[in-house]
DNA sequence: AGAAATCAGTTGGATATAAAACTAATCCGC
DNA sequence: GCGGATTAGTTTTATATCCAACTGATTTCT
């Protein structure tokens, strides 16, 4: 009910596979920086999701709570500097977390703009809790990367994030 | 109209200024990969975003149309997998990329469930287009990272993409 | 002091992406 | 060859994210 000859596609174009094959030319992106940086943090961002969310919870919930656990009283814009993202991504992550009763919000004093954000015990357990799952992500990351190269590999993504952040 | 001892936030908390002092404590995020490569994937993501809509074009089609262009007859869930997407997030950028007469859908007779992606002669112009863009990328995130590192850095780069895809 | 500029946080609109459910086509095992 | 399993692509739903516009609060300038 279908003759090889049909119509219009008859190049040369059906030797390649490619639809099962798997034998793909990633032409320069092979070797570029750009692409294979997105391709891994997108692997190692997934690998963590598995892992956090036996925790019960995203995995960009993490920084967040380490960096507020960490800098007591820190507000939404330095969290969100710190943290790489918009500010207004932030509202509805820290509407989550204080709802959830894991994070609160003061207003300050000085400034009546500004919350003042701080860990409460229960965001404290959880931050505990996701930190060993993190510790765990991370060693399995190192041995990826070897104890040798390690360091200077961290070197360079810091390197990276000052120069074009 | 707010006396300095108000009401209950008056703990030794107005010690740290960080609401702009940018002093922040990372704790073990600071020497973790996941977190900095997130932050390095960011800042080179948004720096290539500026580059390519010079030329009027999102970053993520750049992958994706190298990866036609290299692939001619490529299916889309091949696509899919070769991009580090899920196959769902291509149909909206397949359709798009279609409707502005860059790429075609063709349909396979062996399979008449599977597309073959092909690049236009516009699509082909386009990806020269950013092509030159994302070598300026390139350039520039390698005089970032050295000439010495890049060749390691890559490398790493693509280990944990194997090891965690 | 008063007006203008800046700043903290929120809101609204847009895009990107993943996961699960779905449809249609194809393959496989008997 | 028939029926169940698999596969390609789409749709739907849910998040995460950005940006621009907005609202109050604060600072700066004069």
């Amino acid at each position: 009910m279908r003759r090889k000859n049909d119509l219009k596609n008859d190049r040369k174009n059906d030797r390649k596979p490619n639809g099962r094959g798997e034998d793909i030319d990633y032409g320069p992106l092979a070797h570029w920086v750009g692409f294979n940086l997105r391709m891994a943090q997108a692997a190692a961002f997934q690998a963590f999701a598995r892992r956090a969310e036996e925790v019960g919870t995203r995995p960009g919930r993490f920084a967040t709570l380490m960096l507020i656990g960490r800098n007591p009283g820190i507000s939404q814009t330095a969290l969100s500097r710190a943290n790489g993202r918009d500010k207004s991504s932030l509202t509805p992550v820290l509407n989550d977390l204080a709802r959830r009763g894991l994070v609160v919000r003061q207003r300050t004093r000085a400034d009546q703009r500004a919350y003042r954000l701080s860990l409460t015990p229960a965001g404290r357990r959880l931050l505990a809790e996701l930190t060993q799952c993190a510790r765990g992500h991370e060693r399995s990351l190192d041995r990826i990367i070897g104890a040798r190269e390690q360091k200077s590999f961290v070197r360079v993504l810091k390197r990276i994030v000052a120069a074009m952040g």
